[in-house]
DNA sequence: CTAAAAGTCTACTAATGTTATAGGATTTAT
DNA sequence: ATAAATCCTATAACATTAGTAGACTTTTAG
């Protein structure tokens, strides 16, 4: 059940990006600071950025002064979307995957024990993601550092 | 968030041995009858059920009407060990796991949002699988047959 | 006692996925 | 024009996964 170093490292990123958000207008700022503070590889950082750019999920700016930013307010942005952009879906299994269905190979799926429980597994981790944005991170990271 | 095949082979496979133990003492059941049952590579499930044994969950006999079957009452054996034991821990980053904590690369753990919330995470799994004994899956299986 | 039926154990392989690194192309401010 | 930044694609090194192979051991039936 692992969260890859992308899915890590992107959602480390984009929960910086929301607390920038609030020091600055866009809170636009450079892989290479987003780097030396999360420490993360930079150049694998910009395949992360890219992906997620492409995904709707931030803006960038090109040259000097460049950057990259929330695409939108940060409580309108879930972990959810953020791991399902870099890790694929929340499910265990295919066969109770919301997103991107397919039959796992079980016998019988409407009998399949294993795959009840999964769908319960799914559903108790999609309840977190999908309603935790990241203005709420921000939020209670800053409690506790209270 | 994944279930590796070898998983979900040897959750599928305890549950049919908890399912067994209804009907004979022990419940005791062939490679090859799983394998046929549940569709799942004899020689990759001879692996598995190995794995399962060496870590107490079922016992064997070897020989002619040898076989396999639970080591304890199906009430007694939960779905979190079966995963832990053929998948290993069940948290989605190292440092939010309770049976193999290691740190995960965050410049401060004690104020990593990603880190609060994938702590939530694991606990939402964990209530469900370390909760959901085999013979709780074989009573929901057996409602949804009626 | 022997042969067949079962599990035991280890090694190997092919394919895939992960975690990066490299380097040129493009855009923008000065 | 130049420097600073993102854009984009390729590729390499490594680890994991899913499965296969085969020799070995134990047990029972005859």
């Amino acid at each position: 059940m692992r969260l890859s170093k992308r899915g890590e490292y992107g959602l480390r990123a984009m929960i910086l990006l929301a607390d920038a958000q609030k020091n600055s207008p866009t809170g636009m700022t450079q892989i290479k600071e987003i780097s030396a503070r999360e420490e993360i590889p930079a150049k694998f950082l910009e395949q992360i950025l890219l992906a997620l750019k492409n995904a709707g999920l931030v803006h960038s700016k090109m040259g000097i002064g460049g950057g990259y930013y929330l695409a939108r307010a940060s409580k309108e942005i879930t972990l959810g979307q953020i791991f399902r952009t870099l890790d694929g879906p929340l499910a265990p299994v295919k066969c109770v995957s919301q997103m991107a269905y397919e039959p796992c190979g079980c016998p019988d799926e409407e009998t399949c024990g294993l795959r009840m429980v999964m769908g319960d597994v799914r559903n108790a981790i999609s309840n977190i993601l999908d309603n935790t944005t990241l203005a709420a991170v921000v939020k209670r990271v800053e409690a506790a550092r209270a």
